[in-house]
DNA sequence: GTAGGGTTAG
C-alpha cells in the first residue's frame, strides 16, 4: 500500500490543496497517518496550512499527543496553529496543557492572542476544577479588547455559569454591546442549569420580545425550566411559540415537550407526542422511557426498553438511568434489582450516572448498605455520586455518616451547591451549629447565597440550631423565595413557639404570589399547635380545604387532632376523628394518645392505644406512651403490663441523649453518663444545683413515681437524665451569662423541664433546649413554651 | 434535545 502510494507520489506532484482536501475527507486515524506520510514525501511537512489542518484533524481523532508532537516540530507556528492546538487540548480534556500553551504564546512569542485564542482557552479553563484560570483569562481578554466579542462573550458567560457564578454571568451578558442567538441560548441554558428557572423564562421572553431569531435549541433549552417550575401554562406558551415559528416537528423540541408533559402526569399527551416523531432517535426513546418511569408506569417503560433492544438499537447509560424508578421507588425493590442486574451484565454499572441513580433509589428504599456498596464500587466517582451518597445518609437520618463522608469528599473534589444543601440539612437535623456556620462561610466565599436551595437549607439550619433571628435575617435578604423557603421559615417560627409570627408570615406568603403547598399548611398548623392557637388552627384547616382546594392528608388530620388535644379539648379531638371522611390511620390516633399523655386521660388513652396496637404493632413509642400514662395515673400494675409487652416483643426504646457544643466541640451525654472527662465536676455542679433548687421549692417528679417499678427501671430512674448533665457541663465550661444551648433526641421530660426552669433562674442563664418536637427558651424561671409541649 | 445528585412538616 505504502509502496503504491510512493509510486503515485513520485509520478504526480501534489500541492497543498490536494492534501487539504484529503485531510478533510479522512475518517480514520490511519487515513491521517498515511496522508501524513505522503505530505512528508511531497516536502510539504513545513507548510503551515497543511500542518495546521493535520494537527486539527489529529486532535479531532483524540490523538492529542501526536498533534502536540507535530506542533513542537513546527519551525514557526503562527497564531492560527496555536489556536487550533489550544482548542485541541480543550476538546481532549487537557485544560492545563491548553492554558500553558496560551502562556507560552504570550510570553515566548511575538504573537498577540485574538478572539479565537481567548474563546478556546476560556473554554478549556472550564474543564479545570478551579475557576481561577478562567477568571484570569477573562481579565486578559478584557485588557486585550476581546472581552465583549460575541464569540468570547458567549464562552465567558458559559464559563461563569459552569462555576455557579450566576451574577458574574449575568453581568457579562448585560454588558455585551450586541447579542446573537448563541449568546441568548447560553444565557438561557446557564440559568436553567443553575436552577434560576424564573430568570431563564424571563430572559427567554426578552429574547422573543426583542425579535431575536430563535432556533430549536432555544426552545428546547427553556422547556425544562417550565417543567421545573411546575408551570404547564408557561410550557404551553413556549410550545405555541415553537409551533408558530415552525419547530413543531423538530425532534429536539418534541423531545423537550415529552419531558415537560411527563412531569405533569400527562402521559397520554406524551405518548401522542412520541408517535409524532417520524424516526425517534435514542434521545427521544430515552425521554419516553423516563417519562413512563416518572409517571409510575414502569411496565410500559420496560416494554419500550425491550422494544428498543429488539430493534437492535444501542442503548446508553441515559436509557438505563431513565428506567430506574428514582421518583417512585416504593414497591419497586425487585424491579430495581433487575435493572441493577442488567446494568452489571451490560457493564454500564460503573458509569457514574447509572450507579448514582441506583445509589439514590436504593437509599430511598432504605437499602442504605446496598447504596454504599454501589458507591464504593464506582471506580470514577462523579460529584453527583458523592452527593447521592451524602444525601442518602442525610435523608435516612444517618447524619454523622453524611458529615464524615463529606470530609472524605472534600479531600478529592470541591463541593457544589447540591452537596452544601445536603450537608446543611444534616447540620440542621443534628443541631451542629458550628459546622453549619463553617458551611455558611464557605457559601459566602463561593458566592452561592443566590441559590434558592442553598439559602433555604441555610435558613432551616439556623432555625433548627436555635438561631431563629439569624434565619429571619437571611430570609429577609433573599430575593427569590419559593414555597419551600417560606415553609422553612414558617416552621422555624412554629418550632420556637412563635405561632403568631408564623401566622403573620403565612399571610404574607399568600400575598406574595408564591403558592402554598401541603407542607405550608402542615407548618402553619404545627405552629398553631405549639402556640396553643386552637381557633386559628381550625380556621386555617377549613380555609385549606375550602379556599385553597387541598384534600387533607393523614398528616393534616393528625395535626388538627394535635391542636385540639394539646389544648385539652380531648372530646372535640375524638369527635374530629370520628367525623373524618377517611379511615383514621396510626398517626391520627398517635396524636390523640400524645394529647392523652399531656392531660392524663387514661380512658381515652386506652381507646387510642388499642387502635394503635392494631394498626402499628411494631411501634415502640406508643407502648412507652401508654405505659407512662398509666404511671402518671399511679396505675402501676397496668404500666408494668404494657412494659412487659415491650420487653416480650423485644421492642427497643431509643436511648435518650443530649448534645452540647462548647467552643465548637460537640459533647454528647447519655442518661447517667460517667464517661465524660469532667464527670466528677459535672456531678458536683449538679449536686450544688439540686440543693439550691430544693431551697427554691423544686420537687423532683421522678421520686413520686419510684414505687412499684422494677429494680432495673428504678436504677434507670435514679440515674440523671442526659439533659441535666449537659446543662451542668455547660455551666462549668462557659463564661457566666453565656447562653446555653442543648439538643435532646427525644422529648424533654416533665422533670427536666421543670428543673431547667429553676436552673435558669438560679444561674441567671438563658437556656435553649431543642427536643424532638420543638424549642424551649428558658429564662428567669419561665419557659417560652408556656409549659405547653 | 434525553439520564443521575439538593431545601421544607412529623
Amino acid at each position: 500500500m505504502i509502496c503504491r502510494n510512493i509510486a503515485v507520489a513520485s509520478c504526480t506532484p501534489r500541492d497543498r490543496s490536494f492534501f487539504l482536501d484529503l485531510l478533510k475527507k479522512a475518517t480514520t486515524l490511519s487515513h491521517l497517518s498515511q496522508t501524513h506520510a505522503q505530505i512528508i514525501l511531497h516536502g510539504l511537512h513545513q507548510d503551515l496550512a497543511t500542518l495546521t489542518k493535520l494537527i486539527h484533524k489529529l486532535s479531532d481523532f483524540k490523538a492529542i499527543h501526536h498533534a502536540h508532537r507535530l506542533f513542537l516540530s513546527t519551525r514557526k507556528p503562527d497564531l492560527f496553529l496555536f489556536n487550533v492546538l489550544i482548542k485541541g487540548f480543550a476538546t481532549n480534556n487537557s485544560p492545563l496543557s491548553a492554558i500553558s500553551l496560551y502562556t507560552h504564546l504570550r510570553t515566548r512569542t511575538n504573537l498577540k492572542p485574538d478572539k479565537f485564542t481567548y474563546a478556546f482557552a476560556i473554554w478549556a479553563a472550564m474543564g479545570h476544577e478551579s475557576e481561577r484560570f478562567g477568571i484570569l483569562l477573562h481579565s486578559n481578554a478584557i485588557v486585550d479588547g476581546f472581552g465583549f466579542d460575541l464569540f468570547v462573550g458567549s464562552v465567558v458567560v458559559d464559563f461563569y455559569f459552569k462555576f455557579s457564578r450566576v451574577e458574574m454571568a449575568r453581568k457579562v451578558f448585560d454588558l455585551m454591546p450586541e447579542r446573537d442567538t448563541v449568546l441568548w441560548n447560553t444565557m438561557v441554558s446557564g440559568l436553567v442549569r443553575n436552577c434560576c428557572f424564573n430568570d431563564s423564562i424571563e430572559v427567554f421572553r426578552n429574547l422573543v420580545k426583542g425579535g431575536v431569531e430563535l432556533d430549536s435549541t432555544t426552545v428546547s433549552t427553556v422547556l425544562p425550566a417550565a417543567a421545573e417550575l411546575q408551570d404547564l401554562e408557561v410550557g404551553m406558551g413556549i410550545q405555541c411559540l415553537a409551533l408558530k415559528v415552525g419547530f413543531g416537528c423538530d425532534v429536539f423540541v418534541i423531545t423537550g415537550l415529552i419531558s415537560l408533559y411527563s412531569k405533569f402526569g400527562e402521559i397520554d399527551t406524551v405518548r401522542w407526542l412520541f408517535e409524532q416523531i417520524d424516526r425517534p432517535d435514542l434521545v427521544s426513546y430515552n425521554s419516553m422511557i423516563s417519562g413512563y418511569t416518572y409517571n409510575g408506569e414502569s411496565e410500559s417503560s420496560v416494554r419500550l426498553f425491550v422494544d428498543l433492544l429488539a430493534s437492535g438499537q444501542k442503548v446508553n447509560s441515559s436509557t438505563l438511568v431513565g428506567l430506574i424508578p428514582v421518583h417512585s421507588p416504593f414497591g419497586h425493590l425487585q424491579l430495581t434489582c433487575c435493572i441493577h442486574g442488567f446494568c452489571v451484565k451490560s457493564g454500564v454499572v460503573s458509569h457514574a450516572s447509572v450507579s448514582t441513580a441506583l445509589t439514590t433509589v436504593y437509599s430511598r428504599l432504605n437499602e442504605i448498605e446496598t447504596a454504599r456498596l454501589l458507591f464504593d464500587e464506582t471506580p470514577e466517582k462523579s460529584l453527583a455520586s458523592w452527593n447521592a451518597m451524602i444525601s442518602g445518609y442525610t435523608q435516612n437520618g444517618l447524619t454523622e455518616m453524611a458529615i464524615s463522608l463529606f470530609w472524605e469528599m472534600m479531600l478529592e473534589v470541591r463541593p457544589n451547591p447540591v452537596t452544601i444543601t445536603s450537608i446543611l440539612s444534616a447540620c440542621a437535623q443534628l443541631g451542629a451549629l458550628s459546622l453549619g456556620k463553617w458551611v455558611h462561610n464557605l457559601i459566602k466565599s463561593e458566592n452561592l447565597e443566590s441559590n434558592v436551595y442553598v439559602s433555604t437549607a441555610l435558613i432551616d439550619m439556623y432555625a433548627k440550631c436555635g438561631s431563629i433571628v439569624e434565619a429571619r435575617q437571611l430570609f429577609d435578604l433573599m430575593k427569590d423565595k419559593n414555597s419551600v423557603t417560606w415553609n422553612a421559615i414558617i416552621s422555624g417560627y412554629g418550632l420556637h413557639g412563635h405561632g403568631n409570627e408564623a401566622l403573620r408570615l403565612f399571610n404574607e406568603m399568600l400575598h406574595s404570589g408564591v403558592p402554598p403547598t401541603g407542607v405550608t399548611f402542615l407548618s402553619v398548623l404545627y405552629a398553631c399547635s405549639h402556640a396553643g392557637l386552637v381557633r386559628k388552627g381550625n380556621e386555617i384547616f377549613h380555609s385549606m380545604v375550602h379556599d385553597h382546594g387541598f384534600q387533607p392528608l393523614p398528616e393534616h388530620y393528625a395535626c388538627m387532632v394535635d391542636i385540639l388535644g394539646r389544648a385539652g379539648q380531648l372530646t372535640e379531638a375524638l369527635k374530629f376523628i370520628e367525623k373524618m371522611p377517611v379511615e383514621p390511620g396510626p398517626i391520627v390516633w398517635g396524636a390523640l394518645l400524645g394529647a392523652c399523655m399531656i392531660h392524663k386521660d387514661t380512658n381515652l388513652a386506652r381507646v387510642a392505644s388499642e387502635r394503635l396496637f392494631e394498626l402499628d404493632p411494631a411501634n415502640v413509642g406508643y407502648h412507652v406512651l401508654l405505659s407512662n400514662i398509666y404511671s402518671a395515673d399511679k396505675n402501676f400494675l397496668k404500666a408494668a403490663t404494657v412494659r412487659q409487652v415491650v420487653k416480650k416483643r423485644r421492642l427497643a426504646k431509643t436511648p435518650g441523649c443530649t448534645l452540647i457544643e462548647v467552643g465548637g466541640t460537640p459533647h454528647v451525654f447519655t442518661s447517667g453518663d460517667l464517661f465524660h472527662p469532667q464527670a466528677t465536676a459535672i456531678y458536683k455542679m449538679l449536686e450544688k444545683l439540686t440543693g439550691k433548687m430544693r431551697e427554691a421549692g423544686f420537687q423532683s417528679q421522678t421520686l413520686t413515681a419510684l414505687h412499684d417499678v422494677e429494680e432495673e427501671e428504678k436504677e434507670l430512674m435514679v440515674k440523671v437524665h442526659s439533659e441535666k448533665l449537659a446543662i451542668a457541663f455547660g455551666l462549668i465550661a462557659t463564661e457566666p451569662e453565656t447562653e446555653i444551648r442543648i439538643i435532646k433526641n427525644l422529648r424533654v421530660c416533665l422533670d427536666c423541664h421543670n428543673a431547667t426552669k429553676f436552673i435558669s433562674k438560679i444561674t441567671k442563664r438563658i437556656i435553649v433546649v431543642r427536643d424532638a418536637n420543638r424549642f424551649h427558651h428558658f429564662k428567669d424561671g419561665i419557659c417560652s413554651c408556656g409549659d405547653y409541649w
